[in-house]
Formats: C-alpha cells, structure tokens, sequence
DNA sequence: CTGGATCCTCGATGATACTG
DNA sequence: CAGTATCATCGAGGATCCAG
C-alpha cells in the first residue's frame, strides 16, 4: 500500500483540489443537510436559499463524482429523483457538521468587537 | 443573552458569510499552517505553493477582521511582521485540521472509483 | 418535477510595478 | 521585507428557456 501522504500545500497535489470541493460554499450546506435524510431536488432548493437551480445540479453532481453522495434516480413520470449521503459522505458530513457548529457557536466572538478602534 | 441561532441556511444571514471565510480555499490552508506558531509573510508564501502575495494579504486581513488571526508589527526596518493565530483561531483551527485530515486520510476513497462504469 | 443548454455579467484572482 | 495599487482576464454563478 501506498503511504504517500497528499498534501495540500504542494501547489500540484490534487487533494487541494479536493479542499476546494469541500470547502465550496454550497458543498458546506448541502452536505450537512442530508444527514436529515435522502432529499428531492425541489426540496433541497427549498431548504437552501439563495442557491439557483444549476449550482444545486452542479454541487451534487461533484458531490457524486467523488462518492460523497449517492444519486437514486426511480425513473418514474413524473420523475422522482433523490440524493443521499454515501457511507464516506457521511462520515464527512460529520466533520462538516462540527465545522458549521463551530462557526455558529462562535459567530458573535467572529464579528464582535471587529476593529473595536 | 440573545439565543437567536445564526442559520446559514437563510439566504441573508450573515452566518453565511462566515462560513464562506472559513471555507475559503487559502484560509483553509493558512489557518492549520499557524498552528505550527507565528509566521511571517515570506513564510507563508513559500509554505503555501501557488498563494499571490495578494491573495495572502487578503487572506490574512480578513482573518484578522474575524478576530482569528493577530497580527504583529514590530515596527522595525527593515519591516517585520508576523501573523499567529488568536485564541479564537486555535479553536478553529483544531476544526480546520480535522477537515484537512479527513481530506488526507479520504483521498484515495474519494477519487478511486469514480464513475467506476 | 428534474435538470440540460445558453447567454451574460461581475467579481475574484493573478501579474506587475511601485513605496516605505 | 511587507504591503499597496493598478490592470486585465477568466471563470463562477445567476437568469432564462427548453425538454423528457
């Protein structure tokens, strides 16, 4: 096996590209949000303000593509499609989660006092 | 005290911004990086492959407006400065790396596999 | 409902040159 | 060395229309 360590640092390492997956904006919300369970496109769309419909198509394709999130697609008319977290997003969506908890906990001490001249 | 939980989820809260500092590609790199103590800029430059001096700078103003980083200027010449993290930004920190760790332990799952036809 | 294809704009980012 | 200012570019991202 293999004990080549990926390093982000190295400008040509391509798991920096990977911390520019996770690290997307939308990733970071999207990801969280399906701890709750399987969602529908429209729903995500709902749960996610702001988002436009072609940066949710595009976040979960990428999602997908690193296994992150897996893609059911029923084939029913009208179509029924939803996404889950894989076994790896899952255990990713538990550090984001932590990530996110962070950032709302210590949301105040972030903007408070800033500059305080 | 207030108990109004930021909620990122809604397009206008601020909550969200955070999480796009945080998330951002070099602060997810520069963060973890002064851990390892106080830096200076050259330093960074040269630990964070393919980083702008611009970009840097950005990067570190904003992690100080957030009051995670300090910045100190010890008003030499010629100019010295450093950059360490707050107590803020420590806590952070211990976040950020694990997200970093997940990345470098994930790696491989991540990318192998894909779209396995 | 899902989401592919287009057009268009604006802002982020890099390169460069300059200052203290 | 630290950092600003300027310019030019490129691509992310939004709006929209279309289709299965």
């Amino acid at each position: 096996m293999l004990d080549i360590k990926p390093d982000p640092y190295i400008a040509l390492c391509p798991s920096r590209q990977i911390i520019a997956v996770i690290g997307d904006k939308w990733s970071l919300l999207v990801i969280p949000l399906l701890l709750e369970g399987p969602m529908r496109n429209a729903e995500l769309m709902r749960a996610i303000e702001g988002i436009s419909q072609k940066m949710l198509t595009q976040t979960l394709k990428r999602l997908e593509e690193y296994n992150l999130v897996i893609r059911q697609d029923y084939g029913e008319v009208p179509p029924r499609v939803d996404y889950r977290l894989s076994p790896l997003g899952l255990s990713l969506a538990q550090v984001i989660g932590t990530l996110d908890n962070w950032v709302i906990e210590n949301f105040d001490a972030m903007t408070q006092t800033q500059k305080q001249a």
